[in-house]
DNA sequence: ACCTGAACACCGTTCAAGT
DNA sequence: ACCTGAACACCGTTCAAGT
């Protein structure tokens, strides 16, 4: 887990200092301008040359999950909580809506994730597994207490939370959304 | 419908031709490398200059929506014929298939028609529309025949469709996808 | 009325040169 | 080892000049 270089000299301190810079500004940018933003503006701010972006992040979606370090936390803390709810039912559905808003954290962060759910070598891919094994694990349980369908798999609800969220970057602003919702939830309970 | 010009003198043929030549490579482009595909390479492979596209097609959304004339022509054939089916379920299923092929005919067709889908200027709004009322037709059918939840909206079950059109661009490979249909069409079945 | 090609502004990515 | 800024290739969009 230890990335460190070989030696570690003096220079590693402004290293250190312009990725936490970088990963600042790209946190503010994403947030505010979805996950698409201009990485050469991120660099610009960050007082950085776009080489030196580069360096810490080789792609877009290494830089993405990075910034995503913070919610994603939350999110396994959510799980912790979600733990001790009494009700399986209600431990799957709340489980699903935090899922669904980690995934909303950006505008435009669905499509890179559904990109990574295939391709193993993408940073966002291992993050995408991990959550996609909580879900089975609230799925099970939820299967044991009989509230939902024995054939439904967790990647089956991890998908179905991503594609709410995808509707969510552009907000279909009428009741169409809610009763997709429930056009899903309805499909994996036994309710 | 006619938007011809006041006068009608020679250079319109090559106007014309100009048209269909970018339309012709535009509808090839979009196939073979998605809906994002640079329009300044159709351009050239057309044989005009990028100002000539822009003034035949002011927007990426209006040469998208031009060139699904065809296949949308097809969708509304495809309708007239399930109007004859007897079972009003299978009519609504077969609708809902035929719906989800037509948005994956370009490769990233989801992401503009959901923006569209709240935007009215959109040239793609106007065909979602149309749909979504096709849609609520076979929806109250099957409503009527008692095999369709009341509560249900045509736009619900076309964004549904728009989903499994979304995910489809970037094939979830194993059996998340058919669970998932799963999942929605029992969400709108009362059976 | 229509077309053209140049021009502008922007972006992602890489590379030689510095320290 | 790390950073820098220039450089390259590309794209969307607009505009002055032609016919």
């Amino acid at each position: 887990m230890d990335t460190t270089p070989t030696t570690c000299r003096k220079p590693r301190t402004d290293a250190a200092r312009n990725r936490a810079r970088i990963l600042d500004t790209a946190l503010r940018h994403f947030t505010e301008r979805g996950a698409g933003t201009s990485l050469e503006a991120v660099a610009k701010e960050a007082g950085v040359g776009p080489a030196t972006l580069y360096r810490h992040f080789p792609t877009r979606e290494a830089l993405l999950a990075a910034a995503l370090e913070t919610p994603a936390g939350e999110l396994l803390a959510e799980r912790e909580e979600l733990r001790a709810v009494g009700d399986p039912d209600e431990g799957l559905r709340r489980w699903l809506l935090a899922l669904e808003r980690y995934l909303s954290t950006f505008t435009g962060l669905p499509a890179p994730v559904l990109a990574a759910l295939n391709c193993d070598d993408s940073p966002l891919a291992m993050s995408c597994q991990e959550l996609i094994g909580i879900t089975d694990e609230f799925l099970a349980t939820a299967q044991q207490g009989g509230t939902a369908r024995p054939a439904v798999h967790g990647r089956d609800l991890f998908l179905a939370a991503l594609l709410l969220a995808w509707t969510g970057g552009a907000p279909v602003d009428d009741d169409a959304l809610p009763t997709l919702r429930r056009l899903m939830e309805t499909g994996y309970s036994t309710r």
